[in-house]
Parts: structure tokens; sequence; C-alpha cells
DNA sequence: CTGAAAGCGCTAACAT
DNA sequence: ATGTTAGCGCTTTCAG
């Protein structure tokens, strides 16, 4: 049993008795080829186990057909939605896509871009967390980029699909702020990085509902387990007065429940919870977490059908912006007192 | 602004004045070139922005240099660790990583391998779902193949990284009627699929402990949401009697918290209630969920050092298998008494 | 230490 | 409709 290496278009037109030109059209599906000289193509080529070698076709069409995908964290529930929906998009337009995970790092980031570039991948798409030099670099030197889920605040020309985060943030608060609660905790992400959407989305509908926002109330962290939790616990027991929280991601939503559990506080009778990602967890709760889902797959499914399919309309009239929903459940209550 | 092509190895010859036979040789690493010559490439190459072509390279090298990766869903939890895994191990062995969801599809499984041959893959890593003719066919032509957490039963060739389920399962089991469990409900994967290893287990491991095992209390349901809640919603309304439950993946997990809560039975009073994969929602859930904990990054990180670093160990003594922990939440408590 | 030359497998004119 | 040819960007002998 030879270790043969895998047989070339030649091989193939050898077989077959053509030139290799035939055996090109056939596969590319350009060109015309008749009936009969098709059939005797495809049966060389199956006797073959002949397979058309994406390297050479990508060496001389300067395209590898692929796309790039860069999210901070592949074991990220929403990135993961994120990433489902690019994938859904690129296997219906024929192309594979390399993933890797920057982990918020941006020297990693900008390592996996060069790599990516190097692939001569045909786009990426970003959920960046880098530095806006590198993107600008990266975007003058690919072919294209597109940002998802978050975008770059010095980079507004760089096309992108995200959720309405804003929205969804005002729904939660109009409804924390509906069933009474004034002193409402936000957990929100680190100073500084876009998640600023979320908390300015958060002081300004309490402005507009006449709602005095207290600096104590707003608290930051990074995004991570550790963070969270520390910021969660540092609010719930500075303020014994917060009757609401009101956390702007998963991580936080989580360690809101966490620390309440530690502090004894019943959800909703002592505070109410609610969060931003609508992940699968938020129904198992005790009770369950009333949370806005946000259209990962979507975000994903379109970033990749802006990159490949409408390279025309790309950038046009600013970010795509998709809705959220607001899914009311059991752990939150109306207000009755404060806690203390 | 000229939309410029990218830079060929030529045009950084060309610049620094040398053959590109010696820009080869910089950027390889291979080979030898003096300090000064050096300089020159790697200054000319900065000016011009040139990234060496993985096309070009893999074509002249007949491989590209990445791996392919078949799951069979990005959004799992556990799939998303191995992903992780696979990511972390393939960065350090400067490899890039293809990923594709194949959704229990064995045709589209098939297609995504023939897509990934296409693509002159190194080698690829799945957890595999579809037929094993196929897989057969992908092990042949493919340079090389491992199998990740789950295995084709006819493949016993194909190098494989698996978590100890039955180990895991038994652990379980045991734990469980130490506590007084003797009517336990397993909700276990579908039939015929390699779950049957943890059926075994649970089986075995009843038997070893005196324990009958009563048919009735043993189902099996496809991974999927739904399919898991009627299997749930099944043996818990069908059978009153059981004091526990094992759960053999999270999927069944989320839906026995489901059901049990439908059913308006308390957990551990009522129902004990324990299963595979340590997700995050397990310490969420209230109680939190005893679960057994499987190394999923460990697993991708080791099944792509197995295809990358060792080919030479692959397959020796049969499939790298990796131990699980039990991780004793507040789900399970000793048996009261039956719950009619 | 360095350059010239021969392809790797494929596509796209351009002939025929 | 089909064959011939000229590269795509790179690595790698083989000379010098």
């Amino acid at each position: 049993m030879a270790e043969r290496r895998s047989a070339t278009i030649k091989d193939v037109a050898a077989a077959a008795g053509v030139g290799i030109a035939t055996v090109s059209r056939v596969f590319s599906g350009t060109g015309s080829a008749s009936a009969a000289t098709r059939e005797r193509v495809l049966a060389a080529a199956r006797e073959l186990d002949y397979r058309p070698s994406a390297l050479g076709r990508g060496l001389k069409l300067r395209r590898s057909g692929g796309i790039g995908l860069v999210v901070p964290d592949v074991t990220d529930p929403f990135c993961a939605e994120v990433v489902a929906g690019v994938l859904a998009c690129a296997r219906t337009l024929g192309g594979h896509v390399i993933v890797d995970a920057a982990h918020g790092d941006p020297s990693r980031e900008a390592e996996i871009v060069d790599r990516l570039v190097e692939q001569r991948v045909d786009g990426i798409i970003a959920l960046p967390a880098g530095e806006e030099a590198d993107w600008r670099a990266a975007a003058r030197v690919c072919s294209s980029v597109v940002f998802a889920d978050r975008v770059l605040p010095g980079l507004a020309d760089v096309p992108s699909v995200l959720a309405d985060d804003a929205g969804g943030v005002r729904s939660l608060t109009e409804y924390l702020a509906g069933l009474g609660h004034r002193r409402i905790g936000f957990l929100g992400g680190a100073p500084g990085r876009p998640r600023g959407v979320r908390e300015r989305a958060f002081r300004d509908t309490l402005a507009q509902l006449g709602v005095p926002v207290e600096e104590d109330l707003v608290v930051a962290a990074r995004p991570a387990r550790d963070a969270a939790y520390a910021a969660a616990a540092g609010l719930l027991q500075r303020r014994a007065d917060v009757t609401a929280v009101l956390a702007a991601g998963h991580l936080l939503g989580e360690a809101a429940v966490l620390v309440a559990r530690e502090l004894d506080l019943r959800v909703p009778a002592d505070v109410s919870i609610a969060m931003m990602d609508d992940v699968a967890w938020a129904e198992l709760c005790d009770p369950p977490l009333t949370a806005v889902a946000r259209p990962g797959h979507d975000i994903g499914y379109r970033a990749c059908e802006l990159l490949l399919r409408e390279p025309a309309r790309r950038g046009r009239g600013g970010p795509v912006l998709l809705p959220t929903e607001l899914v009311v459940r059991g752990s939150c209550g109306p207000l009755r007192s404060a806690r203390r």
C-alpha cells in the first residue's frame, strides 16, 4: 500500500485523456465542456480520488476563499453564538472560517490578525478588544474588516453589526424603574471600553425618568469572573439599600446572583436582579432571571453577509443595529422596602 | 492613495537589492544570511509592508500549516471548551485552525471534511457524529485524523483523546447509591451512539453494588433540548418513585432541573439530581448541581498536540484517557422516602 | 553567503 | 469545445 501523494489536476487530465484546462473548467464550473468529456473527467477524478487544491487555486486567484474570525473567547456563550452565526453564513456562501481567540490581549489580537493576513483571508470579522492603531493598520492591509458586537471609538469607518445595547439597557432600566425601584445598582464594563454605551444608556434613561443617578451605585469591572464578583460584592455590601441590580453582561449577572446568595438576600424579595445577555442559565436560575436577549447568532450571520456578500453596502449609513428583546422572568419584583 | 496589491517576495528582493532566495531564507529562518543582508531585507520588507503569502508557501510545501476542527456545535459549552483547548495548542505550535460545526448531520460532516481536505490542512480533529465509512475515507485521504471526546466504534485505529466518562458515571452512581438511593433514573444519549459507554458504566456500577437495574429507569434521548426535556418528563412522570436522577450530559441535566421544577419536586428533598459535565450554570442553580467535570480544554489541547507534535506516538496504546472529577454541591441528598 | 532556476497545482487568456 | 501557455508567490536544489 504505497503512500501516494494526492492526485493533481495533471493526473486527472492524463487519466481522462484531456488537457488540464478542461479539468479545471469541469471543477470550477466555469466555461463549457461537453457532457461526454465532463463525465470522463469526473470518472477519472473519482478513480484517482482527486481533490482540487485550494492552495493552487488560491495562489492563482490571490485569495483563499476563507475568512478570519477574531473573538475574545470562544467559551463565552455570547461569543459562541456569534461564531455559530458566522459559520452558518460562511457555509451557505461556501467559505471556510479561521477562528482564533485573543482573550482581551491587544498584542495577541494583533498577532492573530497578522497571521490571518498571511493566510490571505478574504476578510476579517472581529469582536475587537485591542488597539485602534493595530486595527487601523489591519483595515488598511486587509481587503476588508467588519466589526461585530462592538466597535472601536476611533474607527467609525469600519462597517459593523451591533446589538442595540442602548435600547436593551433602556428597557431594562425602565422596567426596573416601573416596578418602583429608585436605588438601582449598575454593574458595568471596564471604564473606557465600548461598554460605555451601556452605562450611558442607563444614566440617560434614569435622567429621563427623573430618577437621580447616584455615582456610588454605578460600578465597573473588567470582563472576568473574579473582577465581576468583586464588583458585585462591593456594591451590594457597600450599599445595603439598593433594591435592584442591573448587570450589563452575563458575567456580571452571574456575579450578582452569586453575591446575593452569599449575602442571604432573597431574589426578588430583597433585591431584584436583571441583566443583559439572555444566556441559557438565566432560565435555570431560581428564580429565573429577567434578561435582555441580544441576537448573537444574527450578529455573526449579518456580519459575515456584510463582509462576503455586500461589499458595496458596507459602511453605508453607519452600523447595522439589531434589536434586542426583554425577556421577563421572575427575578424582579415590585419595590417593597429597604433591606435594612 | 493607490489600491496597491500587497508586496511579494520579489518586490522585497528588488528593494533590498538581493535575490528572492535570500529573502525567503530570512523569513523562513532556514539557511544562513549575513547580519547585514538580513537587516537590509527586513528593512525593505517593513518599508513595503510585506507579508509572506501562506498560499505560495503552502503550494510549494504541499501543506497549509493549518488544521481542521469539526465539532457538533460551537455553542455547546463543552464543545466550546474543546475548541478553546485546540486553539491554545495550535497557537503555541504556530498553526491556524479552521473550525466548522456539523450539527449532528453526517452528510454535512462529510462535506466539511471534504472542504478541509481541499484546504490541505495538516490534520483534522473531530468530535465525530457521522458515518464510519466517511471517516474511514477521511482518515485515508487526510494526512491524519484525531478523534476528541468521542470515537466511532469501528475506527479503533484512529488515535483519540477522551475523558474517562465511564469513571465519571461510576463515581456519580456510587455517590448516589452511597446516599441510599436505589431507584435511580438514568437519562442517557441516543441508543447506538458512543454514549453507550455511559449507560454501560451505570449498569455495571449498579450491578457491582448489588442494586438491581430496572429497565424502566434507563431512558435515552437525542442530544437536543426538546428530546432531553421529553425524556426527563417521561421518566419523572412515569416513575413517581425515582428518588434520584443521573443525567449523562448537561442538556439532560438541564432538562431534569426544569422538569423537577415543573412537577414541583423539591431538589434534593424529593429528588436528587446529578449530571455529567460541570458547566457554568451548575453552580448558579438553586440548589447548585452536583456534577462530574470533564476536562474539555485539556482534551482539545492534547488532541492538537497528538496531531501536530507527536505523530509518532499516535494511536499507540489506545485512546488517551483524561480523568474526570466529581464536584459535590447541594443537589443530592440522602434517601428519605418515596415521593408518594 | 548568495543568486538563478525549476517547479508546487491551479486559472485564465489565447489559440485552435 | 478543448488544448497550450504563462504565471500566481514561495522554497529549494544547485552553482558560484
